[in-house]
RNA sequence: GGCUCCGUGGUCAAGCGGUUAAGACAUCGCCCUUUCACGGCGGUAACACGGGUUCGAUUCCCGUCGGAGUCACCA
């Protein structure tokens, strides 16, 4: 059996799409899985979209990923140049699309924009729907090379018979046949002379000796296009594996405006790199048993493309960030505090065991933006309502807590040992000699120590991090709140 | 609009002719608890519809409906 061979072959126009990624990852896993090579090739044939830096991105992504390269630009493999603006330097584009030419599989159009726009078209949805009359396939031999010779600014464009039928076979669709009436003359060269994607794709990918092609579903009503290529060219067909698209909330393709389309987007908002894979792993595919966390390596062992799916996938931010939640839990400790570290440090400017605070959060965030709003009140006490010592299940309110608090006042104020395990003791003592529950005296104490409805951590916890002066200081303000 | 694809709970999904139709997220309730969270337990919730084929359809076929994708000198 031949070795199986990928590829990811993105544009440089910006930010990674997660639905690239996706791509990417599947073309990573399916040549993995197989013992096979994942190749890298820069399709930047678009001048005018090509965005400074993108392809370092392109790089960056694929490194922090892990998805990693075994040929491409950086790493030659013995099929390049990788980017295709390269590839065109060295003609190869020009030359298979006059060998198609001269098969009369394609052929020269001179149409400039003027008569293109006289073509009957059609407005559907604010879109403009044209077909090319093939009004240059009629042009002799002769006026072709008149008009090359004159530099007059030409195209070329795939010769599509009008009758027929072309049929491709996908590995998860299965067979495909559309009428060839439906199929317009696209274009492969560029007035540019830069092969049209659609064109170039196909060169690299038979060149590179591509055996799966595996792609967004966007694609597949464009397919059969690429399968009269290969079949003008007689080249063998590659496997091809089109992915279910990752829509929206609102079942629309994942595009900038929802806000988290990019892994870069994903990034800022304080995703892990690890569970955004994993959860896009499993956005169209599925393991044979229930399992949902997986590392890598162990993606590529189960990783069996016959189990993707067909039907589109909706990207549920929700499930990410659970997912994220689970990976920060998994996390070694010291390699969390030092991402949580910038987090931290945005609200809390005291100096305060930052650690400590690290630990208790770590359990209780799912995304690390969300440590702000859970240890803000360490900084300083909030303004927060009386009717927050009132706590049915605690059997406590404001006569209670006040009661509580001004006993237990004293007793903090001799309290040398400001640790977490004394001062829980030293509570608990208080808790018996008053035959009461636990709540009854830790309800108020953390109240009034946090100002906050919701804490990473109990009364003794929050104590000794704060230390006794600033306790003692928040204990008292909460008396004098509740004295009123 | 033409063409193509898709259609199991709100979401991701298992299922591949006979099942009490898994599991996860979300949601709800209970328990645990130094509050919340974590964790544990449990609940609500789905085969789009109509015809066939079959002893028997979520599963196969056809149609309807619904959704999406695509129709560039963008990829």
């Amino acid at each position: 059996m031949e070795k199986v061979r990928t590829r990811f072959a993105p544009s440089p126009t910006g930010r990674m799409h997660v639905g690239n990624l996706r791509s990417a990852l599947y073309e990573f896993l399916i040549a993995k899985h197989a013992g096979g090579d994942f190749m890298l090739r820069i399709e930047d044939t678009d001048q005018e979209r090509f965005v400074e830096g993108a392809v370092d991105i392109i790089y960056r992504t694929m490194e922090k990923t892990g998805l990693v390269h075994d040929e491409g630009p950086d790493k030659d493999g013995g099929y390049g140049p990788y980017v295709q603006s390269e590839r065109m330097k060295t003609g190869i584009y020009m030359k298979y699309a006059k060998e198609l030419v001269e098969k009369g599989e394609a052929y020269y159009c001179f149409c400039d924009k003027e008569r293109l726009s006289t073509l009957k078209s059609e407005v559907v949805e604010g879109k403009e729907i044209t077909v090319y009359d093939k009004h240059c396939l009629s042009l002799s031999k002769e006026e072709v090379e008149a008009n090359l010779a004159a530099g007059k600014p030409f195209v070329i464009r795939q010769n599509i018979p009008n009758e027929g039928t072309t049929t491709f076979h996908d590995e998860l669709y299965g067979d495909i046949t559309v009428e060839n009436s439906e199929l317009d003359d696209m274009i492969l060269i560029k007035s540019d002379g830069y092969p049209t994607y659609n064109f170039a794709n196909v060169v690299d990918d038979h060149t590179m000796n591509i055996t799966h092609v595996v792609r967004g579903n966007e694609y597949l009503s464009s397919s059969p296009k690429y399968q009269r290529l290969y079949d003008a060219f007689g080249w063998k067909s590659p496997v091809y594996i089109h992915l279910p698209l990752i829509t929206d909330e609102n079942h629309k393709k994942l595009s900038k405006r929802c806000g988290h389309s990019s892994f870069e987007d994903l990034l800022e908002q304080g995703f892990l790199t690890e569970a955004i894979i994993n959860y896009i792993a499993l956005l169209g595919w599925s393991p044979e048993d229930n399992r949902e966390i997986f590392t890598l390596d162990e993606l590529i062992k189960e990783f069996d493309y016959r189990r993707i799916s067909k039907s589109p996938a909706v990207f549920d931010y929700v499930k990410l960030k659970w997912m994220n939640g689970e990976y920060i839990k998994a996390m070694d400790f010291d390699a969390f505090y030092e991402m949580a570290l910038p987090y931290i440090k945005e609200v809390v400017t005291k100096d305060l065991d930052l650690k400590k605070i690290a630990a208790m959060v770590k359990t209780r965030i799912e995304v690390f933006p969300d440590i702000k709003e859970h240890i803000d009140f360490f900084e300083a006490l909030p303004e927060y309502d009386v009717a927050m010592y009132t706590h049915k299940k605690m059997k406590t309110n404001s006569e209670t807590s006040l009661e509580v608090l001004t006993e237990i006042l004293p007793r903090l104020e001799t309290q040398e040992d400001y640790s977490n395990d004394a001062l829980y003791a030293m509570l608990c003592a208080y808790v018996e000699e008053k035959g009461v529950k636990n709540g009854y005296v830790m309800w108020p104490i953390r109240t009034a120590v946090s100002g906050k409805q919701m804490t990473p951590g109990g009364a003794t916890e929050l104590m000794e991090i704060l230390g006794k002066e600033e306790s003692i200081a928040r204990i008292k303000k909460g008396i004098e709140l509740l004295s009123k």
